[in-house]
DNA sequence: TCTGGGGTCCTAGGACCC
DNA sequence: TCTGGGGTCCTAGGACCC
């Protein structure tokens, strides 16, 4: 009795070490995904190429293959490409996050449904892990990726890709493969590809395609003549270490198929919570500084306090144009440690807009302004550090916790937008530009499509 | 004229301490 | 002749991601 318990708990031991040492994962994401939500609802933009611009309407930011196919490329300056626009008849849309956002929503809920473990990397990715499912069957579990794929083109409308692979990043890659080479159907599983292939698959990738290496890395790999994603995978590891350091080491070990980057299934807590933009044009007064801090402010206390956090931290960031050569430059990145932590937003408010008088300097054209909050400490803590000593000073805390209780709640219930800080009121001249927005059918009731 | 925004992690170097 | 070594904390900068 004692010998068959022992065995079958090492049976399982190495059951479990099996399928520790040799996870499955899942990579999913939306094929030119802002551009697909803009497509949903407008059906005269399906046989249209479409392209979406960054905030102000500044460079592209998303484009379908068929916006692709003219040569147009991600990260170019809209006005560089406004002819080829024209002349070829794209679609161009101002981006509209609102509308992203409520569509990845209902993408990740229905892919959440038919998986049991789940990591939301990005507004349109999803890693799953796949440990254990289907018998661990490489065509079964490429049957399973085509079913997901499936119910979120029918019930959300938005085309996807998916790769499966031992490694996170591999996984990607397949991922990848799916989207290059229409004959995989969408799914590419690196367990159903012979070794043959998969080289010769890794030998036509550029090695700058592989999630780790950026931009950098890449030119530096470049000028050692590691030019693909195989010559990447056959470096010497130790040499990777000793070169790049040991983040490059873990992206040389995943794509060699060993796992190393886990699935996070609970997001962990933001470390610092920033929000900045752009104005739309120069402004050289105080006004629209001080109202777009007020403005981002809000937002920012709202992603705090959906945390739980309170901050310890509040700074603020304001600067000129640096594409202006010869315009005279400035720039301030500021903070103040608040004697205790708080997350409300009169307190946090004051403090960013006392930074920007204390800093502001007149004569200078500037081009954009936010803020930032960190030293972040449960909610619950916030006021600890005074309970003892001051406790006029607590009880004025308290009372402004409980008016932003009240806040969240009108919030809530009547949108974000209804009571505001008078500040964020001080200009509006630095708001910005996004003259192509489309409207908003999933969250806005004045905009829910009308059938007639 | 015109060039996004919001994050994370790692490393190197300096200050400081024992 | 000869001048330690290790730990921690902080910050700035670099690199990456979408």
């Amino acid at each position: 009795m004692q010998n068959d318990f022992v065995c079958n708990n090492i049976l399982h031991a190495k059951t479990f070490l099996l399928l520790a040492m040799s996870p499955i994962f899942l990579h999913i994401d939306g094929n030119s995904f802002y551009c697909s939500c803009e497509r949903l609802f407008k059906p005269q933009l399906r046989t249209r190429p479409v392209v979406v611009l960054s905030n102000n309407d500044g460079c592209i930011v998303a484009l379908t293959k068929e916006a692709k196919a003219l040569g147009l490329k991600r990260g170019v300056p809209f006005f560089q490409a406004k002819d080829v626009l024209q002349e070829q008849g794209v679609a161009v849309m101002s981006s509209n996050y609102e509308l992203y956002q409520s569509i990845s929503g209902r993408m990740q809920r229905t892919i959440a449904g038919m998986i049991p473990k789940l990591e939301s990397y990005s507004i349109d990715e999803v890693f799953g892990d796949l440990t254990g499912i289907e018998d661990g069957d490489p065509a079964r579990l490429t049957a399973l990726a085509q079913r997901i794929r499936a119910r979120v083109r029918q019930w959300v409308g938005i085309p996807t890709c998916a790769g499966i692979a031992p490694s996170k990043t591999l996984a990607k890659l397949c991922d990848h493969y799916a989207k290059t080479y229409p004959a995989f159907n969408g799914v590419v599983n690196w367990l159903e590809l012979t070794d043959a292939r998969r080289r010769r698959a890794m030998g036509m990738t550029p090695v700058g395609e592989v999630w780790g290496i950026g931009p950098r890395t890449r030119q530096k790999l470049q000028a050692m003549g590691i030019e693909t994603v195989l010559d990447f995978a056959c470096m010497d590891a130790a040499f990777v270490r000793r070169r790049f350091g040991v983040v490059l080491e873990r992206t040389h070990r995943e794509v060699n198929g060993m796992s190393c980057i886990a699935l996070e299934e609970n997001l962990p807590a933001r470390q610092q919570i920033v929000r900045s933009r752009s104005f739309s044009k120069s402004c050289t007064q105080i006004e629209p500084l001080l109202a777009a801090v007020a403005v981002h402010m809000t937002e920012a206390v709202r992603l705090l306090r959906l945390q739980k956090c309170a901050a310890h931290t509040v700074g603020v960031l304001f600067h000129t144009d640096p594409f202006r050569e010869g315009a005279a430059q400035y720039g301030v990145l500021e903070s103040t440690r608040l004697e205790a932590a708080c997350a409300d937003l009169m307190t946090l408010t004051s403090a960013a807009l006392g930074l920007v008088r204390r800093f502001y300097k007149s004569g200078f054209a500037y081009k954009k302004a936010g803020v930032f909050l960190s030293d972040f400490v449960d909610e619950k803590k916030a006021l600890a550090p005074l309970s003892l000593f001051d406790m006029e000073k607590m009880d004025v805390l308290a009372r402004r916790e409980r008016m932003q209780h009240s806040l969240d709640g009108i919030a809530r219930r009547f949108g974000k937008r209804t009571v505001t800080v008078a500040s964020a009121k001080l200009s509006d001249e630095w708001l910005m530009k996004r003259d192509l927005l489309s409207a908003c059918p999933t969250t806005n009731w004045d905009d829910i499509l009308k059938v007639s």
